[in-house]
DNA sequence: CTGAAAGCGCTTACAG
DNA sequence: CTGAAAGCGCTTACAG
């Protein structure tokens, strides 16, 4: 009924537990019929290492924690399948928590993972995080940090990212090229990276390509839980501001499909009247009626090399090598649909 | 630099390392001078217990596994949330798996989280699980498991469902009341539980209302990864084996959102040619055009409601209560959209 | 090749 | 009210 432990195995064997550490563990000190013969035992017995005192004899455990901004979300959840599929075939289980884009709950919740001693954190920062002393208090405890998609450029550790800023840019770029001389830009929150990068890009193609950056064509969305309500109450007021407007680039296309939902409502044709373009490119993008040109963002292969990166890392720690952090930048696709067709082909540059 | 431990607490203090965390959980018989003493102490040396001497202690940790089919899923995805959310209010961490729909992966997986002594386990079963002796497994060790959605009914543990039978009964009585009289269905796989409830349902509506059942007209789908696909398949298949079919009642909205893709495509006009019901609810429904009437089913919920009966289940084996496995049934709702609207008045019966 | 011993950091029954 | 001691189940430096 108890569960089996090394001594029950060197009880029945009649030998040390000594010995049947370190035969399990396929110490080279040990002969090769100690070895057999332990195995076998275990075996039958069907011993598992309690997690608990190894853990504590070893000050280290196979977990690591994540924490994300919203998990019912079709990047993120991309990302945590990437990050849990990876983690598993390396032996490591992942705890996962949802910060909901509160800043005191994403220090609690790291603080959490640190009370339980997780070997590693993978984090994406919530929209409201501005100060970066918790994760600072990470780093000097010397606990392995990789950080995706919403970073800290002045945090100095490793990161996974898009090059939001050029992705942003060839989204407006190809709303120029169609013909749209007139953009607005539904941005993120004002403090993630992501959402500053994404405008940045979206001013940038504007000034490079002659046409003018007006700031009154810049909505501002929180892409909290209401996502989809933003685009909706964005685009209505974009229209009663602006009815010069040919062409928007939105933050997140959760947003645009908004947008695109609520244009349709009020009879604004997508894409004769306004061409739209998303980021992310949620499945949701290509079912949609008129469906969502947008930029693909390879979440699970974030998952994937962020959770990668952290192995690197504590791997690294455990042989007390020297860490050096990195950033890696994955690519993006423009991925053209609907939204943003053109029939007249006179419109186009 | 290392973490502090009782016995740091206990020397800067010159008392015993029992008093020390004695004070600290609130022992009565430690005096109050003392206990504020300790308390202090603790906060300025920023003292966090070792969860990994606790747990080898206690015999137990705050931990519980989760495992789950499939992450990237509007459904599933709202389950997390509602599971993640109410262990951490408990003080409970959350370690997640993803069984993609296979059985050796869930053995596996369950074998994992049992190695690592999680106080309790949820599980959704995969598509392909037929077999249960691995739950029956865990249910003998004494951990507690409770079932969810996708649930065995012969394996006696507590289980968070939906009546799966009436809900479908309904979709399909909905079909009926608008007018179909040739209605086909798309089930799920052969083995789950609420696909072949969701398939019981739709059989009895028929022929509770003087339709005949005809099994020609279900067609199977995996809803693995393909889901989107195979609703485009089978909506092919369909119009090619029966051209006077008016109505289908889908497993699952991902396929439902596949099949009116594929009609859209093929001239076939949803609702007016054929109508169609999904099931679950996922925002994606809500959003294409024919927007879809489908089941709402609360992922939330379900997952809060998991939990909270887990955690009643592990307070009680703390306590040596007796554990009575308890079904509870959630509510689900006739949500009615664009795929099912009849202009045609007289069309009603 | 084998094993006695120390120790990881806690908790708790017991003695005083 | 306080504390010495045992022990949870491992790992590993060390002795033989």
């Amino acid at each position: 009924m108890t569960p089996v432990t090394l001594k029950d195995i060197a009880n029945t064997l009649g030998i040390s537990i000594t010995t049947v550490s370190k035969a399990l563990k396929d110490y080279p000190d040990v002969s090769k019929k100690t070895r057999k013969l332990v195995r076998e035992t275990a075996e039958t017995l069907n011993y598992k290492p309690n997690s608990f005192a190894v853990n504590l004899r070893t000050k280290q455990s196979k977990t690591i924690g994540l924490i994300i901004p919203e998990i019912v979300h079709h990047f993120f959840s991309n990302v945590i399948k990437g990050i849990v599929a990876h983690a598993e075939k390396k032996g490591y289980l992942v705890i996962i928590l949802q910060s909901n884009e509160s800043f005191e709950l994403e220090k609690k919740q790291l603080d959490l993972l640190m009370n339980n001693r997780v070997a590693g954190i993978l984090i994406s920062l919530a929209n409201e995080t501005g100060k970066f002393d918790h994760i600072e208090a990470i780093i000097e405890q010397k606990t392995p940090i990789v950080m995706f998609d919403k970073i800290a450029k002045i945090i100095n550790c490793s990161k996974v990212v898009i090059d939001d800023r050029s992705a942003a840019y060839n989204a407006t770029k190809h709303l120029i090229d169609i013909g749209c001389n007139r953009i607005a830009h539904f941005r993120g929150p004002l403090l993630p990276q992501n959402s500053i990068d994404r405008f940045l890009g979206y001013k940038k193609a504007l000034i490079d390509n002659g046409l003018q950056y007006d700031s009154s064509l810049v909505y501002i969305c929180d892409c909290g839980d209401n996502s989809f309500e933003e685009g909706k109450i964005n685009a209505r007021k974009l229209l009663e501001d602006h009815n010069d407007v040919d062409g928007i680039f939105i933050n997140t296309d959760l947003v645009a499909i908004g947008a695109i939902t609520e244009f349709g409502k009020l009879g604004v044709n997508i894409p004769h009247d306004i061409k739209v373009i998303g980021f992310s490119n949620w499945f949701m993008s290509s079912v949609i009626s008129p469906s969502l040109t947008t930029i693909d963002q390879p979440g699970y292969l974030m998952g994937k090399t962020a959770f990668k990166q952290l192995f690197k890392e504590i791997k690294k720690l455990k042989s007390n090598e020297i860490v050096k952090p990195k950033t890696i930048e994955l690519d993006t696709a423009l991925i053209i649909r609907e939204s943003t067709k053109t029939n007249n082909l006179s419109e186009i540059k």
